[in-house]
DNA sequence: AAATAATCCTGCGGGC
DNA sequence: TGCCCGCAGGATTATT
């Protein structure tokens, strides 16, 4: 399931072969996404070149000359490169060709998105209400705090709000309180100010250290024609349900929060 | 404004 | 073997 880390992956790994190039087709097999697809695409995309790709929260940025497309790998969702007359599979949606190269989107559960937006992508009503980047400066303990002040609701629903921190998904949630040490039951206007820092920081490393996971394992990731899927990470706390923490031995819980698994030590979080 | 629930969809694992 | 069921999950949308 893509979370940011993932999403950033995909984004260093695609980048290079494509920024610059210019589009020559584009396929859509399936169009019915979260919305639907633009089905001009094939027709106004073409002749088009990839200025940029850029990232905001999990949305990806393809910049071209006239207008940007905003894509989104829901949780099934994952982007490709490969030769272009590559025999699609079940559930590989649409192909942006460049030449000789095609950007495959594969979606098994549709609930991506692949928007066409002409205009500034950061004044569309997907990103424009959007909260800070986990991994600028912009989120810190004390914007961190500030944002918690009027949240009644528990710590590990706050973070999973776009509206206080974009990117953090149900995994890295648990696992950024677990690094805190910080029960995700928590009211999250309880929190201290220097449990805020201890937790923007925790944030920031435990999705640092997955975005250099993914990296190392970009090149098997993109060159590979199979489905060998994200690197697996080594959780801390998540799906780990009865089994051993890793610092106290104390059997992980699971809990349900907000009609989503919730996993953390008893011991190690308080 | 904030909290809650419903919703989109398919694959997979467990139980029988 | 195969069917049914529950679960997984991001983020929007509607509702309270």
């Amino acid at each position: 399931m893509p979370e940011l880390p993932e999403v950033e992956t995909t984004r260093r790994g695609i980048a290079p072969s494509l920024i610059g190039k210019a589009i020559t087709e584009v396929r859509i097999r399936n169009g019915k996404l979260r919305w639907p697809v633009d089905y001009q695409l094939p027709e106004f995309l073409p002749g088009q070149t990839l200025l940029a790709l850029e990232r905001r929260a999990k949305y990806l940025l393809f910049r071209f000359e006239h207008g940007v497309l905003i894509g989104h790998l829901g949780m099934s969702g994952s982007l490709r490169i490969v030769p272009q007359a590559h025999p699609p599979q079940t559930h590989d949606h649409i192909d942006l060709v460049f030449g000789e190269q095609a950007l495959r989107l594969r979606d098994p559960r549709r609930f991506g998105a692949m928007l066409w937006h002409s205009g500034d992508p950061m004044q569309h009503p997907l990103l424009s209400h959007l909260g800070p980047e986990p991994l600028q400066d912009t989120f810190n303990g004390d914007t961190l705090y500030q944002s918690l002040r009027t949240r009644q609701a528990a710590i590990k629903l706050a973070i999973m709000d776009a509206h206080i921190v974009v990117g953090v998904g149900n995994i890295y949630a648990s696992e950024s309180l677990f690094l805190a040490g910080i029960r995700p039951t928590t009211p999250a206007h309880r929190l201290s100010r220097a449990r805020c820092t201890r937790l923007a920081e925790a944030i920031k490393t435990i999705l640092s250290r997955a975005i250099e996971a993914g990296g190392s394992s970009l090149r098997d990731f993109f060159h590979a024609d199979g489905q060998s899927g994200y690197f697996q990470q080594q959780y801390a706390a998540y799906a780990r349900t009865g089994e051993a923490c890793r610092h106290c031995n104390t059997p992980i819980r699971q809990i349900q929060q907000g009609q989503r698994s919730t996993f953390y030590c008893p011991k190690c979080q308080r």
